[in-house]
DNA sequence: AATAAATACTTTAACATTAAACTATTTAAT
DNA sequence: ATTAAATAGTTTAATGTTAAAGTATTTATT
């Protein structure tokens, strides 16, 4: 490589930055893209191991109650699981004829309702629990918990930053 | 703590078993969720981001015509996005209906396609990546390139291992 | 050569989701 | 007190996906 003028070098300089940035967006988007296919495999092989035609949403209601608080409104689950009003009004309705759930009117507002799970709710979030249960103890034999774990304290940094950015959700009740 | 017999004593043990499998389940469990969220999230971020109406989907398959081969058959796209026949064959048509894709008989075969990206479809994904740069720019600025590198291999090595599991979906191109 | 099986792709019905429009109720502003 | 704005939840139309059934073509079997 021969002398350079100042200006050629200030080009090369422009030149590698750009790539680089290329590079870090090609890593950006193979690691959303890896999530997104994961997200994929992973919602499909564990719904389909609930019982009695429970989805992901369905179960991932029953099991709120169990990890976060024995009642709720419908907005306050929309919110936790980051989908619209309309999609929680569709959950909780098939919860409800199915009898794992009860929805009646909020005595302390008449717009909004309140949410609890049955005994039937309870007793089938045990057995989703159970169904699911190996498909986590083949996971975790090939996978050390506390790799997994680590990675996850990540992924919920991440999380939350995208949680708060302003490309988010407008208003997540809807 | 006061002595056990060797039963209390394996009674204990059990216990502890018990518990540390249900904490690494917790943590699997956990995992996965962030995962689902997150790529609910940045899908949803990327989405909005694309011109034209572009989907994810659409934009995937665009991208791949530049990061992989410039032919495809519906199939093999199919696999490679690891969705269903028909999925597929409803994206190309949204792809060939904005001119953003070519479907040809093959020549080779009365059963398969040929697909290319057209002209038009090259300038969209080109336009698309611009649009989206934003996006990547801020997340690089907030996550070092070096941790999500690592990160993303970790994915990689967990995508590897589900896809090549007896759970997944049986035949990608149905 | 005839028949069965496999393969490639499409179509259909069902479903979970979103965005937007809608109803009902509560809170705030004047 | 009225009126406007905000809030909680539901409904509707549209969309992307799956599973399953259907069509056409190729490959294997006999």
């Amino acid at each position: 490589m021969g002398r350079m003028t100042a200006q050629a070098s200030q080009w090369e300089a422009d030149v590698q930055q750009r790539k680089k940035a290329e590079d870090e967006d090609a890593i950006v988007f193979g690691f959303f893209n890896e999530i997104g296919i994961i997200s994929q495999l992973t919602s499909t092989m564990f719904e389909r191991s609930l019982p009695e035609g429970l989805t992901n949403s369905q179960f991932g209601v029953l099991n709120w109650f169990l990890r976060v608080d024995t009642e709720a409104t419908p907005g306050r689950l929309a919110t936790a699981f980051q989908v619209t009003g309309g999609a929680m009004t569709n959950t909780l309705k098939k919860l409800e004829a199915k009898g794992l759930v009860n929805i009646e009117p909020d005595a302390s507002s008449g717009r909004k309702k309140r949410v609890t799970i049955t005994r039937r709710g309870r007793a089938l979030r045990e057995k989703a629990i159970a169904a699911a249960a190996p498909l986590f103890q083949e996971f975790g034999d090939q996978f050390s918990a506390r790799k997994i774990e680590k990675q996850l304290r990540e992924l919920q940094k991440i999380r939350h930053y995208l949680d708060t950015r302003r490309y988010r959700r407008e208003t997540p009740s809807q």
